[in-house]
DNA sequence: TTTATTGTTCGTTATTTTGCGAACAAAGAT
DNA sequence: ATCTTTGTTCGCAAAATAACGAACAATAAA
């Protein structure tokens, strides 16, 4: 049991914030959000990066806890990880309307 | 005239979360935004962090628009800048909600 | 059973971030 | 005029991030 000044919203709500706080991220989520889901193939060719890139940011974000992938055949299908995306609504919800 | 995939929601909404991304900023945020406005030198008494590393934090605060600082005799008064407040309220709400 | 397709991992490089203490500048207090 | 107080800037070190291509593993297609 460690001490430390910030709670542990806080300290969630800078973990999901770090994980957006890139474009690439940022228009992944927007676009999981407003799809279904997605492969990450389709990603590749979508945006101006390597696939290794867009690998790690996969992973940042899955780490975060905010997509989740699941493997489909040779292919991996992700999506939004819905318990967490709700955590993060009400956590900014909350820090930014007080 | 740069070409970009990303539109300037989605870079300006990355921009923010990267400032949020950090239990101190966080932290100051929420401070600030609860309260009206603190002295750094209030945050350094509360933080445990040098207060050159705060002054660092708060530098990334303001350069990304969420803060502003006016100084006032030989303090720094901080405050949340509402203006651009309201547009991260704004570009978090439509981006978590649909 | 080779050959493609798909996506992750590895190794590397460059840049950014985080953090500290020391030095500095500006304003107030003595 | 000197000494405090306050906060920024500088110089530095360590760690994390971002990006790429090459190599790899797993599955599907030939």
């Amino acid at each position: 049991m460690k001490y430390s000044i910030f709670t542990d919203d806080q300290k969630q709500a800078a973990r999901f914030a770090k994980a957006m706080g890139h474009p690439v991220r940022m228009y992944v989520l927007e676009l999981l959000n407003k799809q279904s889901c997605c492969y990450s193939g389709d990603l590749t060719d979508i945006l101006p990066i390597a696939k290794s890139t867009l690998s790690q940011h996969l992973k940042e974000l899955k780490d975060a806890g905010l997509i989740q992938g699941e493997i489909e055949g040779p292919k991996v299908k992700y999506c939004i990880n819905r318990e967490n995306w709700q955590q993060a609504q009400q956590l900014f919800q909350n820090f930014l309307n007080y």
